[in-house]
DNA sequence: TTGAAAGCGGTACCAA
DNA sequence: TTGGTACCGCTTTCAA
């Protein structure tokens, strides 16, 4: 059996009152007893149950983290952004991974959900994902971070939108006129849909009608990158890709170089995230870099400032990086 | 306020005993209360709380999982590995990160031991770690996963002294003598001293008598890589470098292809580990593979199990994933 | 098969 | 400044 506060209280001959007033540092106590308190707890390896003092609290400081594993990438930098400001705020992260088979999915997210928990924060989890419903059903707030969402749920992004003009201005003022989108195709996806909402309409400022077919894959993932360029084989018929997400990216990288396609000279490409693999390759991907670590900090601190509506949308900024992947072909 | 037990209860007309035995499968009730009782636990939107059931039942079945996030890449697939095995067997993960700050690391150890854990698996940590203390005092059951220990902690790993045998045997076959090791030069890390000393044995093996300048670089990251080859120039004085990390093995590439040595032409390349990040490149890197699913897995059955004596060392198994990053020189 | 009641370890209110 | 005490929600023993 472990140590309990009521061990101390009887070695240190008060009462058990006393000594939670004095680890939890609330109410009053005499530091003198608190002194000799601390000490003992420390001598006696004492660690607070927090299953109990759960119990008996009404407010947790636990907030939820639901990561699923195929993003694990971006993930990774949000979850440092909310590591960071949680220590600092005092809350604590309850990291939990879902993969993609929903029954195991929606149990993880059961187990979640049996813990008091102050909020839910799903990372890059959509409308679709069968969690989705346990978790809107459940009486939990919830916080989407990295993926916009509809007007129900608050949460923090990049503006998507925005975004697109960023990059296809970037791209525009060097000189290139015929660019794709590849790994944005996805129907559903808020975040596709404005995506390829926002590259049709940079295109269409610059007076250039974007070509249906050059919006083009659907997933998520390296294949869909090496895919592009075998589906597009050299010449390639645009001089630029935007690739969805950095791992797509560098698909299309590895694919121009298995194809012969030089890079940049004949193919530039602006990758959307801009983590730390884009440093991996050679040249260096140019990215539309997302600010992870924001997102995770404006996060926690969202939440502990109670002041999010159910339609709250914040974005966070987004930097053009350079790299080597994009040439200046005026 | 949240569904409690007691709300189902009165709406069933039965007692609280009941619903808890109902719901949790224990005891003895009859089949149709049972259903009457699941169908509203339902409806209501009930989610038990787990604070309220850890606190009064004495076995957890948490498990807690530190990962320092300097190695998310294939902590990355030992925890699925775990959540697999977790899932299958009933068990919860507990996943906390640490950075390198020790402060923080400290106390997000501490809130860790605050919940009732049936054991801590520590993911590369070593005994240099300031958590290593705090952790081997608190009265915990630990395990050590990817990282062999002193034989106080049980461990799961690769068998890193035989490993550094096979690609040293592997290379070998290839046609090298000259090989270098990069990335293990740290002296506290078990692991490292294994690398070393398995390193030096297998070219002893061989009849080579090891050159103490071609085990060079400390740090497990992406520099290390980059130095190496700045450190030794071209032409390099070795035909092959182990690569200690993916991580270091892709600087070497990378640092490679910037100094117009030519892989595996002028530079053959095992790296250890073989995480995703090996598809990447190009060429693919030859990797020693660990095995870190299995590893993930393992370690959830060893607790399970109650087996697991102080001085328990599992080995996983390696096996050389063929990329082309290894020339054949003979 | 079901219910009453004690208790898990803390917290917080109220009284001393 | 301290202590007594009633909870928090669930599990479990024992009795009905």
């Amino acid at each position: 059996m472990a140590i309990t506060i009521k061990d101390i209280a009887n070695k240190a001959g008060i009462s058990a009152a006393s000594v939670s007033r004095i680890l939890t540092n609330r109410g009053r106590f005499s530091e003198a007893t608190a002194q000799r308190v601390r000490q003992l707890a420390h001598e006696m390896g004492y660690y607070k149950n927090q299953s109990a003092a759960d119990l008996s609290q009404k407010e947790s400081r636990v907030i939820g983290v639901l990561v699923p594993t195929t993003h694990t990438n971006f993930a990774d930098e949000i979850i440092k952004g909310m590591q960071a400001k949680a220590f600092e705020l005092d809350y604590e992260l309850l990291i939990a991974f879902v993969e993609t088979d929903s029954q195991q999915q929606i149990k993880t997210v059961k187990s979640l959900l049996s813990r008091q928990l102050l909020a839910v924060v799903m990372l890059a989890i959509d409308i679709e994902d069968p969690v989705f419903e346990v978790l809107t059903k459940a009486d939990v707030r919830l916080l989407s971070v990295s993926n916009q969402l509809n007007n129900v749920i608050p949460s923090i992004s990049s503006d998507n939108y925005a975004m697109m003009h960023t990059i296809v201005d970037y791209l525009y003022n060097h000189g290139h006129r015929k660019m794709a989108l590849i790994g944005a195709s996805n129907p559903d996806p808020i975040v596709a849909v404005l995506r390829r909402k926002g590259f049709i309409d940079a295109l269409l400022d610059h007076g250039i009608t974007y070509n249906p077919e050059f919006i083009w894959g659907v997933d998520n993932d390296y294949q869909t990158g090496l895919d592009a360029i075998k589906k597009f084989g050299a010449p390639l018929p645009f001089t630029a890709a935007i690739g969805s997400a950095d791992i797509i990216s560098i698909g299309l990288l590895n694919g121009a170089k298995d194809a012969g396609i030089a890079v940049p000279q004949d193919l530039s490409i602006v990758t959307i995230d801009g983590t730390e693999l884009t440093q991996l390759t050679r040249p260096i991907l140019t990215a539309a870099q997302q600010n992870f670590a924001q997102m995770g900090e404006l996060a926690i601190m969202a939440l502990a400032d109670h002041t999010l509506s159910p339609h709250t949308v914040t974005f966070t900024d987004i930097t053009i990086k350079q790299g080597g992947t994009v040439a200046n072909i005026n």
